[in-house]
DNA sequence: GCGACAG
DNA sequence: ATCTTGTCGC
């Protein structure tokens, strides 16, 4: 039943999925929108989120998929959602978000719905953003498709444009003196393409940081340390113990290393955390913040709209309309795509 | 054959 | 991403 998520996808879908993302990423905002992120203090930053996919060991389609919120500057979990989901494209260096994104977006998307009022003002994601072969790494892509703030955290340098692992760079980071410190990522072009950022005093190998959507490089830097208790950011950390955790509760009794479908409607049941003695009628008009952020302007159908225009069609869903979220997996043994320019 | 390879 | 226990150190 569960096809495998394994072997490279066709040259023809890599291709579409390359003009997908030259696209959208003329929509990426690669500076600060919100008033908290020019703040010294990000005053009125109260919740940061982070995104994250586990995998199940033997098994090439199933994985969890989770989204946390935190509080800022606490950093305590606020709200979780777990969820078990079955990849259907994947994993190719380059094309990151293709394989994740959709249950990302799903998640926001839910707590959107259900929960407005723990919606994060900025998502951490991990891998990066600009920092990508063509600019538009898995942090921009879920910007753009929520149009939520990201930040863009790789754990390992994406060696593209010129970028090296190599011994000037880890000379470079032998130099980093303190958490905070951090040296500039310059591609070929003479373009800042993000930071390596030594994110505590103790760690040795240094956050590649780089931006995802609606947010400079410089807030994106600095948040980030701000969010780390230990090397990797406590939003992206948090999602990565939590989905880690479910699929071991998961899989853990019942033994069988089988994705359970039945039991999956009670178990999908996103939570928020109690937060210290907040549990307040809460108006609109409260001590929080304004709404998520801003919108898109008027007249502006999204994403969609832009692919459709140059005859493509979303490969990963959209918050916008529920007609346009149908079949994620277009990429599939499908027939073809709407008539328009194909080679 | 060799090197690269976010997660 | 995952494979993997104990061990050394603060």
């Amino acid at each position: 039943m569960a096809r495998k998520a394994a072997g490279r996808p066709q040259e023809e879908t890599l291709s579409l999925w390359k003009r997908e993302q030259a696209l959208l990423k003329t929509l990426v905002v690669d500076r600060d929108t919100e008033a908290w992120q020019r703040d010294l203090a990000f005053s009125g930053l109260q919740r940061v989120g982070g995104v994250d996919v586990s995998f199940v060991k033997g098994d090439s389609v199933s994985a969890c998929a989770s989204l946390v919120v935190l509080s800022y500057p606490e950093l305590e979990v606020m709200y979780e959602d777990c969820r078990m989901v079955s990849l259907t494209a994947p994993y190719v260096s380059g094309f990151l978000a293709f394989r994740e994104v959709p249950f990302l977006v799903d998640a926001v998307q839910q707590l959107r719905e259900k929960e407005p009022r723990l919606m994060p003002q900025v998502l951490f994601v991990d891998g990066n953003g600009v920092l990508h072969h063509r600019g538009f790494g898995v942090a921009c892509h879920l910007g753009v498709l929520t149009d939520l703030p990201c930040i863009g955290v790789a754990k390992k340098l994406l060696q593209v444009d010129g970028l090296e692992n190599n011994a000037l760079h880890k000379e470079k980071i032998r130099l980093l003196k303190g958490g905070g410190d951090s040296f500039p990522l310059m591609g070929g072009s003479g373009t800042v393409l993000g930071m390596a950022l030594k994110s505590h005093d103790h760690s040795t190998k240094p956050l590649y940081v780089s931006v995802g959507h609606k947010m400079s490089l410089e807030a994106a830097v600095r948040l980030t340390h701000g969010c780390c208790k230990f090397r990797i950011p406590e939003p992206v950390r948090q999602a990565d113990i939590r989905s880690r955790d479910y699929i071991r509760r998961t899989l853990g009794v019942q033994g069988a290393p089988a994705l359970r479908p039945e039991r999956s409607k009670k178990a999908q049941r996103p939570k928020a955390c109690p937060q210290g003695a907040s549990e307040e009628p809460a108006e609109d008009g409260k001590v929080c913040a304004p709404p998520p952020s801003s919108s898109p302007p008027p007249g502006w159908a999204g994403p969609p709209a832009l692919l459709a225009t140059h005859g493509l069609q979303s490969s990963v869903p959209w918050l916008g309309r529920a007609e346009q979220r149908q079949r994620p997996s277009s990429w599939g043994p499908q027939p073809a795509p709407p008539p328009g320019p194909r080679a």
